[in-house]
DNA sequence: TCAAAAGTGTTCAGGGTACACCCATGG
DNA sequence: CCATGGGTGTACCCTGAACACTTTTGA
């Protein structure tokens, strides 16, 4: 291998995930009480370290498969950290992600060999290193991209009734939403379509099952919620 | 200093800036000719690479002042951008920031010095490394700041007419705005005030200079263009 | 029979868009 | 005196917000 670069110093390149999912309703995020040095024993977001030979995207997929066993999850770049004292044990570059999953499609087995918890972000623990600032971040990238792109419904079930949809707006948005507006909205919008299937376990009348059509999203993609 | 980590590996992180500005009204970014291996001779994005004890940030801002002689120009992250191939001589992981500055206060024999020439955003020539990709999202994401955020004065001289604003936001938006609309938006915004001063050199009749007040903007942060 | 969630239209106001003419001045 | 850019107000439309009652059915 050449030698261009050589007279530059090389650094630890760390990802750390920030995974969205819904706790009972509420957004909520999993954590790690970490197990090693440094800050063995704080509360932490999921992270790992990226490999020769891997992309720094491979490496927060990765990080996220051998939490959650899942692989195919939405995830977006949150960006780069890169304050010099960001890591108390060594200097780490870290490049943060967020994912969205949908707990049905879950293990629930290797999240707690990994001592993960969810936690809802309204009351989120103390955290170490800078992650506090990384999830703020991740929460405003989210949220920015959940009005105006249908990524919401990595949130939820494959199929799903207006009310969840609804409530999962409510959730992340942090607003409260008028029903009848809400559905003429979504109703606007031809990608989510029945399934034919009933829920009986929402309500005694029961709902209607909904899902999202990407093939109909993509072939003239417009989303405003 | 303790081991941590010392079984993965270590990468270049290098920074690279997309430098904005306006040339003759029209949107360019600020190129150079490599001078060294690998690609060299190609057209490519100012970079560097990240220090000892010196922050991603701050290294980019270093970057930017070894290039214009400028500091205290707005910037923000672009992303990380980590593929593994990325750099044909050597992995880096290199982490993007887009800059705006005005060329009236501008170091043009420091940037000459460095073979850099402004080319137009429509007039883009063919680019070494994931520099086009990078481009694209600096321009992506610094569009989508536009009109929600107070940053394109940047881009002006401090004192400007409300002709030279609007063409700015046509430019960058790529969309023609209807003249007496983007008045009254402006005139609506109260942190844009007249300086009393006159431009002559534009027109016959001279137009009124105007100034962004950021006092103003910061005691009620609203902005909609 | 009643509790609890599902489902369904209309009205109104405010913001955004479209649009055309006079002014001041240097050459 | 005329060419060039500077500066100004109104009418209309349409999107977005507010708002309440009926339906279904399991317990």
């Amino acid at each position: 291998m050449t030698e261009f670069y050589g007279h530059n110093p090389r650094f630890y390149v760390g990802v750390d995930c920030i995974i969205f999912g819904l706790n009972e309703g509420k957004l909520s995020i999993l954590l790690t009480k970490r197990r090693f040095e440094p800050e063995k024993g704080k509360w932490s977001l999921m992270g790992g370290f990226v490999q020769e030979g891997e992309s720094v995207d491979d490496a927060a997929r990765r990080v996220l498969y051998q939490l959650t066993g899942l692989d195919n999850v939405f995830m977006e770049q949150v960006g780069a950290f890169g304050a010099v004292d960001r890591d108390p044990g060594e200097r780490v570059v870290s490049v943060a992600y967020y994912a969205l999953l949908s707990l049905d499609d879950f293990d629930f087995e290797s999240v707690s060999e990994h001592n993960a918890v969810w936690v809802r972000i309204d009351e989120m623990p103390a955290l170490g290193f800078d992650h506090p600032a990384m999830i703020e971040k991740a929460l405003f990238t989210m949220r920015r991209k959940f009005s105006t792109e249908p990524i919401g419904f990595n949130l939820l079930p494959h199929s799903f009734t207006l009310s969840q949809l609804q409530s999962l707006y409510e959730s992340i948005l942090g607003e409260t939403i008028d029903k009848r507006n809400f559905r003429k909205r979504i109703a606007d919008l031809d990608c989510i379509e029945k399934t034919g299937e009933i829920d009986k376990t929402g309500s005694r009348r029961g709902a209607a099952l909904y899902r999202f059509n990407d093939r109909i999203y993509n072939s003239h993609p417009k989303f405003k919620i």
